[in-house]
RNA sequence: GCGCCCGUAGCUCAGUUGGAUAGAGCAGCGGAUUUCUAAUCCGCCGGUCGCGUGUUCGAAUCACGCCGGGCGCACCA
């Protein structure tokens, strides 16, 4: 299927020759899309915009898409869909599993790298963004029909493994580590870091775990199982699956291979006694190999992507990393381009730090970092004591079922609602609020839905022979359902899911409004039947949207 | 000191890459319910897009300079 932004665009360009720059229009009141590619080519060609429109809308046979368009302002063209047409295309989106969404052409393999945790550490609120937006972008990818690898590149591997281990062996306490595992290893940590005295141990412990030595190498993999283990209950929380969970120390191995190809190849010089990569317009180099002749993370880095490289042949890299990171990123992506021949395009989708209502970064109120699997615990908790005041009548079980679904829900949509790029203010009663832009409203569009659903005692309806819009309502649901695709593709192209939120809370807006408007199970065939087609769609859409972004949905709340 | 990001309504934020009269939500005010879940809908109020100069038919968007905030800058990740 073929979307109404394509059909006015390959049209346009025909004619034009230029990209025709077809956008939705600023006002509903001009049409409904309008071209602005006429205004930027008669500026090329030194033409008079306005009659370059006159000329290419005289041209232009859209009389099944559209009604006559019309030339505006300075030389825009706006196009006001036929509602004829846009009933055949809503047939043939409802007929279609794919909700009219085409496949990418060409599909492109892409790897997504995100979350990341520590291992031996609680994930908290800093890893929020990268696992959520980094989940929503790799399933947008993985619709639009390209071939998408999730990795989980785990920091398991580092300096801070010579304390665990001192810590491990000498003030391990079972009981508390049976109880709640990453809570006691960070203990042991506090422990031995608090004590200078031990950092020579500390060392030397570290030492022996990288020389392999088995004891040392048995804490480890220990630490790594239980922290995975209380990872994998978050993600399960959070619905989140990687297809790899390669970590730093899989690629230790090979770390002195990377370094020495560099050298070899003359892209890495030592420089102070550090093997470093310098690129041309950055004073700081990518440091490979320490003095001491240990590895970084940036080591690490260059390893990961000639693996995946070499294992995946990835068209595209994309790192879902807090903004900080940008120049690191920067360092080895420059190294990465100097060195592997054909490199995938490596991009850094860089996001903003989570801040509290005082606009510092979001801690407890002792100042520690907020523990996402309390977060979550809470989140639920506040959406159990609205469900249950809004429908105390349903049974304990369905609640804490609506519950969770209403609070994870409601934390993913918060943070993926807003342009990742700048930082943004955590705040409960926002992402939790009944009204609004939030995934509450969202979901209880879609229970409406079902619940028109489960009145009529139907599943499903077939597609209807004819679709008719009697109320204006109607007609302006049914284009913007037709948007659908276009937005996909806009998100993956820019890495911004809050435009699929901002889509979503439209569509739910003007759903809202056709069902004030437009009665459904009351009105006599066929309109009824056609009612019931369009909140099926609409349902859908709803549906698969929340799902790309991870967000589930309910029958009842 | 150098670099990156940001500054839009009282508050939280959009703004599709230079397009038309800058949009939402919240808060505030006013209305709507014999109808499919009111966790709803409709209306009103609210702006020197940090400031200035420039680029051009056109700037919140691009360039330069200020002001203010955040972050990063050789051996932590």
């Amino acid at each position: 299927m073929v979307s109404p932004v394509e059909i006015l665009s390959r049209e346009i360009e025909h004619h034009l020759n230029a990209p025709a720059l077809v956008r939705p229009c600023t006002d509903p009141r001009l049409g409904d899309f309008q071209a602005n590619g006429v205004l930027a080519a008669a500026k090329q060609r030194g033409q008079n915009p306005r009659a370059l429109a006159e000329q290419i809308v005289t041209r232009l046979s859209l009389a099944d898409v559209c009604e006559p368009p019309e030339v505006a302002g300075p030389g825009f063209i706006n196009f006001r869909l036929k509602p004829s047409f846009v009933a055949q295309q809503l047939r043939s989106m409802m007929s279609d599993e794919r909700l009219g969404v085409a496949p990418a052409s060409p599909a492109e393999t892409i790897v997504f790298d995100f979350s990341g945790p520590n291992v031996a550490k609680q994930m908290h609120v800093g890893h929020i963004r990268s696992t959520i937006i980094g989940d929503a972008l790799a399933r947008v990818a993985r619709y639009l029909g390209h071939r998408v690898i999730t990795d989980n590149h785990l920091g398991d591997w580092g300096t801070q493994f010579g304390m665990l281990i001192v810590g491990w062996n000498r003030f391990r306490d079972d009981a508390a580590l049976q109880r709640d595992p990453l809570s006691e290893l960070e203990r042991l940590y506090r422990e031995v870091n608090a004590r200078p005295e031990l950092r020579e141990e500390a060392r030397a412990e570290l030492v022996k775990l990288q020389r392999g030595d088995p004891a040392n190498r048995a804490i480890w993999q220990h630490i790594l199982d239980l922290s995975r283990h209380a990872f994998d209950e978050i993600y399960e929380k959070l619905g989140v699956r990687f297809d790899f969970t390669l970590g730093e120390s899989f690629y230790n191995p090979m770390l002195p291979d990377v370094v020495k190809e560099l050298l070899d190849c003359g892209i890495a010089r030592v420089s102070d006694g550090a093997v470093c990569v310098f690129a041309a317009d950055q004073p700081t180099p990518l440091i490979i190999q320490k003095s001491d002749g240990g590895y970084g993370y940036g080591t690490t880095d260059l390893a990961t992507v000639k693996y995946r490289v070499e294992n995946w042949r990835p068209h595209r890299i994309v790192y879902v990393t807090d903004a900080r990171q940008q120049l690191h990123f920067k360092l080895v992506f420059a190294t990465v381009r100097r060195w592997l021949p054909n490199p995938p395009h490596l991009e850094h989708v860089a996001f903003g730090s989570i801040l509290g209502e005082d606009g510092k970064p979001l801690r407890t109120r002792s100042g520690e970092n907020i523990k996402l699997r309390e977060l979550l615990a809470e989140a639920e908790e506040r959406a159990l004591t609205i469900a249950t005041s809004k429908n105390p009548h349903l049974p304990e079980d369905q609640r804490r079922e609506i519950a969770q679904v209403i609070g994870i829900g409601a934390v993913k949509y918060a943070d993926l609602c807003q342009n990742r790029t700048t930082d943004y203010v955590f705040s409960w009663d926002k992402m939790l609020a009944l009204d609004g832009n939030t995934a509450p409203y969202l979901q209880y569009a879609y229970v409406r839905i079902r619940s028109i659903f489960r009145k009529a005692g139907l599943s499903v309806v077939p597609v209807p022979s004819q679709l008719e819009f009697q109320d204006a309502s109607e007609l302006d649901l049914g284009k913007h359902l037709l948007r659908f695709r276009d937005v996909l593709y806009d998100v993956l192209a820019d890495y911004k899911p809050n435009w699929l939120t901002a889509y979503l809370y439209e569509l739910a807006g003007k759903f809202t409004a056709f069902y004030d408007r437009c009665p459904v199970l009351a009105s006599p065939e066929p309109t009824r039947q056609q009612r019931l087609a369009m909140c099926q769609l609409t349902g859908n859409v709803l549906r698969t949207g929340l799902d790309l972004l991870g967000i589930r949905v309910l029958e009842q709340m």
